[in-house]
DNA sequence: AAGTGGTCTAGACCACGTT
DNA sequence: ACGTGGTCTAGACCACTTT
């Protein structure tokens, strides 16, 4: 840490120069991901500012998912989680017997488990039934999931699936056995048509960002699924992801 | 603006519970997009906090992207900007003779304009390059553009093409003419194969928030567009969007 | 001139982690 | 016990917008 001179009566404030000069610090490989910033009371002394000043400096960085504070511990560079990347070609017939999740870790060689939450019967928000072009207030099976990979929660899962499909069905359990949901679809009968996804970037929730483990400042993924088999929409699958932890990649045929 | 009390007790820091308070305001009706919140003064009479706490209350809306402050005017419930969407369609045959941002605005039926902000030769990103599979150094021919809608910024897009496909071709200059340097390319005999999208979310940098005029704490889109013709990939096109203002769509066949 | 946000200070007390 | 971050206060001065 060299601990460069601020300028006050310069018309850029004093807590962004303090920001730029720890940013260039972590940036370039002063201060490497893990790395322990100085402390506030060291950088009020270091740059003759009050502590709120100081903070606020740190705060930037936060913002910008740089830097990531523990209580009681420091200030420290985060660790950029290991990236995973989402395929287009996850729902590929050669995938058969496998669940989407599984195709995509397996190509990461990574640990992974899914732990699912909840499974039931409820009302689905309005947006969802209008996707399964169902009325509004019906009833669908919900099942909410979490995916872990090397302990970590990195995605979180939510498939909204029409009764009459579901009924009757593992698809209603907590395990629905090999293959996941869409063998079971495909046991009824159903064939599977093609798949619309939806991607948009926002800030987490608070529940989100408690529930993904996510640092300060980082936006997530949000994706929405719908699945089409023999005409009609039989699934949509709600995903939020770490944004920082995935490329979602996708490959456009000229048509 | 209702104010509701404030537990001093609670294990919620204050600055929390006011921001709380003014979040469900805004999702429900009480702050309608572009109303004024109460003002500094008004909440540290209101919650009988100091100025410092009613501004890190502040500060937590803003990092939610919920609102934004004017210097000497308030602070306001931004304005979400009207959502684009971007298909997977865009680089169909059908749409020959078109640019692929103009057929996602005219989709959209929407006022747009491009403006090229740079032509010109220069060495690309190693990441450009390896996608280019070019030896690490060489020079390309980088366009640099913004699209506007309805005169905001909405996106910002370089593009990398190696120079034996660019030079001697409109591709080098400001205009590529009708159809954009796609076009050109296909005048040259390449045959289009297929495009390779990567996306990722994540904090915007300064500049780009500059450039894209961003309200604070909201996320940007960072697609990256591999272009392949005839066997070899002939263009990267890295695209940063503001996150709030798009969502993509995918279609994805069974195969 | 009055009202609004933007920056900064000096000091206090509390909670968490480590030694 | 000590060092670290987390929260909060009261007051100051500046810059921008509106009246």
């Amino acid at each position: 840490m060299t601990a460069r001179r601020i300028d006050p009566a310069s018309d850029r404030p004093v807590y962004r120069q303090i920001a730029d000069d720890l940013r260039d610090a972590i940036e370039g490989a002063d201060l490497p991901p893990g790395a322990q910033l100085p402390s506030e009371a060291t950088l009020v002394d270091e740059y003759k500012v009050s502590r709120v000043t100081a903070r606020r400096a740190l705060a930037v960085l936060v913002a910008d998912g740089l830097v990531v504070p523990e209580h009681g511990r420091g200030w420290f560079v985060r660790r950029r989680p290991p990236v995973r990347r989402l395929s287009s070609d996850r729902f590929a017939r050669r995938n058969e017997g496998k669940a989407a999740f599984t195709v995509d870790m397996e190509a990461n060689e990574r640990s992974f488990s899914v732990d699912v939450l909840s499974v039931g019967k409820a009302s689905a928000p309005a947006a969802i039934l209008e996707r399964l072009e169902l009325p509004a207030g019906e009833d669908v099976v919900i099942r909410r999931r979490r995916y872990l990979v090397e302990g970590q929660p990195i995605e979180f899962a939510t498939s909204y699936i029409p009764l009459d499909i579901a009924t009757g069905t593992p698809i209603e359990e907590m395990n629905p056995g090999p293959g996941g949901i869409y063998a079971r679809m495909e046991d009824r009968g159903l064939v599977f048509e093609r798949y619309d996804e939806e991607i948009t970037a926002r800030m987490p929730t608070e529940e989100e960002s408690r529930t993904l483990n996510l640092a300060p400042g980082s936006p997530v993924l949000h994706l929405t699924r719908t699945a089409f088999a023999s005409g009609r929409a039989v699934e949509v699958c709600d995903t939020v992801m770490d944004g920082a932890a995935f490329v979602l990649h996708y490959t456009l045929p000229v048509t």
